[in-house]
RNA sequence: GGCGACGUAGCCAAGUGGUAAGGCAGAGGUCUGCAAAACCUCCAUCGUGGGUUCGAUUCCCACCGUCGCCUCCA
């Protein structure tokens, strides 16, 4: 079944066929490391982690490159205030990075090349690019020249007369020095006492889309498969390295192109400049679990469509991991019987390929857990007045360890259950209203039950006796 | 102003030219010492108005509403 994405460029789905056979190469912008990445941010990692977990599945082998722009004008800005180098400055923002990833339950790229070790190879592109005749000098900096690449516009659907009427009284500083206004700059000039690089350029520092353009193809070649961001990044900065690249290579640069929808809070789009973002960390600390975060962000919308951040989406989340992972753990603890029963391990195959045709028609995320869900009623039903066959257990585990090779939250739910080992006290109260059970004391182990809860354990009553569990 | 997206039950949300998955919340029930979990039952004419069609929520047009991008932005 051949697995299709919708493709910015095309504007319609299109089907995944590696330039390389079996080989899929991924290119996703990763975070300008100013600041703590917030969860915003995060919903579209998360979509493209969904992405690569899903490739993983589908070929054989998959390269997967998010970039860490290290240095841009507020990075610069923050850094001079504080009076050190630009490393320092961005040190703490990555190593937070990683620990969201971790957090999240996100698979780490094979390559986080930063933008500033790359910038050998952004001079390189920008020369040429000068011999392209695209690019230009001007007051010591270098311009892309946006005349001179007759594609420009197409990914945005951007206009030139759009672009130029419709400025939105936002004026570039070195607009002045620009032959059009559309252009943008490749190396920008900077003074002896600024943070810069001395190169065959001169004393500068790179644009902002150059950095992709030059990571992107050294490590995935002038050529490759998938770019994806959020849709903010598609003008000006994925229309800029488009026009960039192919410009230098006169190839086609990637073949689909994708994007995943904001999240929102309130209604509106979660920014740092609307100052409405919280981190991973503000909502693991204010009680969110990591699982239903996960599932939030990346499970109860299509990637395409706005998701909106409340409480109750939260909430729904987390109920929602909680039904997955009860009968997760509810299959694996049931002593399957020899045996076969046919109709029930046709039900499971058919779940399983409608789920695997969600996911192949452009990675439809909700689709695919509907049918999950679907799927789980009738099996609980099932498991709730007989056994389960020995045939049904293994095609069943194999369909959960599938669901979950994807969704990513069933780890998360083991560290958020079971994660901190019980304290010599709690252990001791789970103790104690086990012997009271067993002598009927009802009362009591209704006492235990509460005092546990207080303490953050939730205990429920099973056929097999008492089982316990965190929040 | 230009470009684009979206509008499905109390909330979130998938989907289809032939009368709507799933999750949350709610009501009632089964089970349980009580709970929890699980299960059963109930809860939507798909923004508005036109058009195409035997038939539209699904296609087309208009309108209303919400949101995003227009060189900081995942």
């Amino acid at each position: 079944m051949p697995m299709r994405l919708h493709d910015t460029l095309t504007r319609r789905l299109r089907m995944v066929a590696p330039l390389e056979e079996g080989h899929v190469r991924l290119y996703t912008c990763g975070p300008t490391v100013y600041a703590r990445a917030h969860v915003g941010n995060f919903r579209t990692f998360l979509f493209e982690d969904i992405l690569r977990r899903w490739l993983e599945r589908r070929f054989a082998r998959v390269t997967h490159v998010m970039n860490l722009t290290d240095v841009d004008d507020k990075i610069i800005r923050q850094a001079a205030a504080a009076g050190h180098g630009l490393h320092a400055e961005t040190a703490p923002f990555i190593d937070a990075f990683y620990e969201d990833l971790r957090t999240l339950n996100i698979r780490p790229a094979q390559h986080f090349p930063r933008a500033t070790e790359y910038i050998e190879e952004m001079v390189a592109l920008i020369e040429r690019l000068e011999e392209a005749g695209v690019a230009y000098r001007s007051a010591g900096s270098v311009y892309y020249r946006v005349a001179g690449f007759p594609h420009y516009g197409r990914l945005s659907g951007a206009r030139a007369e759009g672009l130029v009427a419709g400025a939105g009284g936002r004026v570039d500083a070195d607009e002045y020095d620009k032959e059009d206004v559309r252009d943008f700059a490749l190396w920008k000039a900077v003074g002896a006492d600024e943070i810069g690089w001395d190169t065959r350029l001169g004393r500068g520092r790179p644009g902002w889309h150059i950095e992709c353009s030059a990571m992107s193809m050294a490590l995935l070649g002038e050529s490759f498969d998938l770019h994806c961001g959020g849709v903010d990044n598609i003008f000006p900065h994925h229309e800029n390295e488009i026009a960039q690249s192919e410009a230098a290579t006169g190839r086609q640069f990637v073949q689909i192109w994708c994007h995943s929808a904001h999240l929102r809070i309130g209604g509106e789009k979660m920014a740092k400049s609307m100052d409405n973002f919280a981190t991973v960390p503000d909502l693991v600390a204010s009680g969110a679990r990591p699982s239903a975060l996960r599932y939030m962000l990346a499970a109860a919308a299509h990637y395409r469509k706005p998701v909106n951040y409340s409480d109750e989406s939260l909430h729904a989340a987390t109920e929602s991991v909680d039904r997955l992972a009860d009968f997760d753990a509810r299959v694996r603890g049931y002593p399957p019987r020899a045996g076969e029963n046919e109709a029930r391990v046709e039900r499971i195959a058919e779940a399983r390929s409608e789920f695997g045709a969600a996911m192949d028609d452009d990675l439809n995320l909700p689709g695919a857990m509907g049918t999950v869900f679907s799927l789980i009623r009738v099996l609980n039903r099932e498991l709730d007045d007989g056994e389960l066959d020995s045939a049904s257990y293994s095609a069943l585990v194999g369909f959960l360890d599938e669901v979950d090779d994807v969704l990513g939250v069933m780890e998360l739910v083991a560290n958020e259950r079971t994660g901190n080992s019980l304290s010599e006290e709690d252990r001791a109260l789970l103790d104690l209203r086990r012997v009271a059970r067993e002598r009927r004391e009802w009362s009591e182990s209704d006492h235990l039950r509460e005092v546990l809860a207080d303490r953050g354990i939730v205990v429920e009553d099973t056929g097999e006796g008492q089982r316990w569990r965190r929040l």
